[in-house]
DNA sequence: AGATCGATCTCGACA
DNA sequence: TGTCGAGGTCGATCT
């Protein structure tokens, strides 16, 4: 059995099964009725509502309400989670040191506690990050500019490493700065120090140019650029159904499914029930 | 009841789970063997695997493993959540558009199926943010330097809104950019985009100081300032206990809990308990 | 440990 | 909707 779960446990029998689960290595889940206090690099105190508490083997611990892609409160892998019963109540406690910090869920009541044992990968390989950009462009200099050659990536200067490096046709040196999507003032800022740290290095007055890279910029960015004498040239991201061969791409079809459910965004409930919130 | 669970259930079973949790607003867990394809932005799979998916009637999704505070796969609120039975598997497909992003979750098995109703407040205040402490410096301007007035906050700029504008002591206008820790070189180039605005507005030769307050700051960006002619002060951001009072902060003692059970980082063996002082 | 930067960043605020 | 910057950012890589 790869799952257990108890409903409506007494806070003595949801202990029971935490230690349990801490022991097998499990993923847990709690759902109940609770407070959330955290300190540590900030702070913060969340009154009672019924949440979702994911503690995950490695000291994870996730704080989940029903908004959001991020949970409400947590605390990072390498904390040590900690349950107690207290003044009537299960105490789920997730510390960390360097920085002190702790997270503490109190649960007046726990409506399911589950573990689960995981398995699988969980490392994923993701196509179209901005190192895929760059190997495309090893392959394609010309897609830089005609007669543009790579040096180095990653060049080290004394304020970061430069993205690319190289010379154009004309031997000057050329600073690449690469980003994935649309750029604002920070890219043009990260590549004009670039800039200047290399023109430090070759002597003030090298002839030093810095090309950014990206899908399109904002004006504000393209303003900076041109008040910094530095260029832009507009790359599209490698597409994933173009030429990075992605299988699965077949069945797009799919509108005679055998069966359906959908729900998402505009609560598009039938009976019109309304959030339900009382806080 | 607010919490409906199904164990192993068939495909056909889980379906209809979702489909009334869908209408009902869940909050929804599902745990079981499956795959995981995502495209859009970026593009990525992963193979059979037991993990855990969340489902959020705002439309997030989320993917967990065992491992991370991240998710290895998700979808962003906004996002429509459809279900599906086809070829024998459970599918599970979260779709947006704009841009247009796809995560499909196939389940071969499904262990449990769980959905909630959640409750009560999700947005939680934190103390210790960037804004906390601005406001401690504008009740406190010596704190930054003797005599300084403060003059504006988020002033606009053409490149962007300056965190506090104001004078010093002899009327000299000073940029004052904050950061709630300690600060690398894309902060001093902020700073430096800042002040160049400022001595644009004012005149080329107008005599502008740049100030960085932070706890402290990385060697590199210290060149970077020293090279720009721009200032430092070191201030700590407003302790936790010091002056926010964080209620709760009375039950520190609780080395005679009733029963107590630990688990984190170090995969501790079952035996041999854990040293189980939480606190 | 600290430093630096990318990220399917996410999120909120404001124009 | 786009732009911009903060974040308890997280996570990876390198020193």
């Amino acid at each position: 059995m790869t799952v257990t779960t108890v409903h409506q446990p007494t806070h003595r029998e949801a202990l029971w099964e935490l230690e349990a689960a801490f022991d097998r290595g499990d993923l847990i889940t709690v759902f109940g009725h609770c407070t959330v206090e955290y300190d540590g690099r900030a702070a913060s105190s969340l009154g009672l509502g019924r949440r979702l508490l994911l503690l995950k083997p490695d000291g994870t611990a996730l704080v989940h309400t029903d908004e959001q892609q991020q949970p409400v409160n947590w605390q990072p892998p390498g904390s040590e989670h900690h349950a107690a019963v207290r003044d009537g109540r299960l105490r789920v406690r997730s510390v960390r040191s360097s920085p002190d910090e702790t997270l503490d869920v109190r649960f007046e009541t726990v409506e399911q506690l589950s573990a689960m044992a995981v398995s699988g990968r969980r490392d994923l390989s993701v196509t179209g990050s901005e190192a895929d950009l760059r190997n495309a462009l090893l392959d394609q200099p010309d897609a830089i500019e005609a007669g543009f050659e790579p040096l180095a990536t990653e060049r080290p200067t004394d304020v970061g490493p430069i993205d690319l490096f190289g010379r154009d046709s004309e031997g000057r040196p050329v600073v690449v700065e690469l980003k994935r999507r649309r750029v604002g003032p920070s890219a043009a800022s990260q590549l004009q120090r670039y800039v200047e740290a290399i023109r430090r290095e070759e002597g003030d007055d090298a002839d030093v140019r810095g090309l950014l890279i990206a899908p399109s910029v904002t004006d504000r960015a393209r303003r900076l650029l041109a008040e910094a004498g530095l260029e832009f040239a507009a790359v599209e991201p490698p597409s994933s159904d173009s030429d990075a061969g992605d299988a699965d791409a077949a069945d797009a079809t799919d509108a005679n499914d055998d069966s359906v459910a959908a729900a998402g965004d505009d609560a598009s409930g039938p009976s019109a029930a309304e959030p339900a919130n009382d806080e």
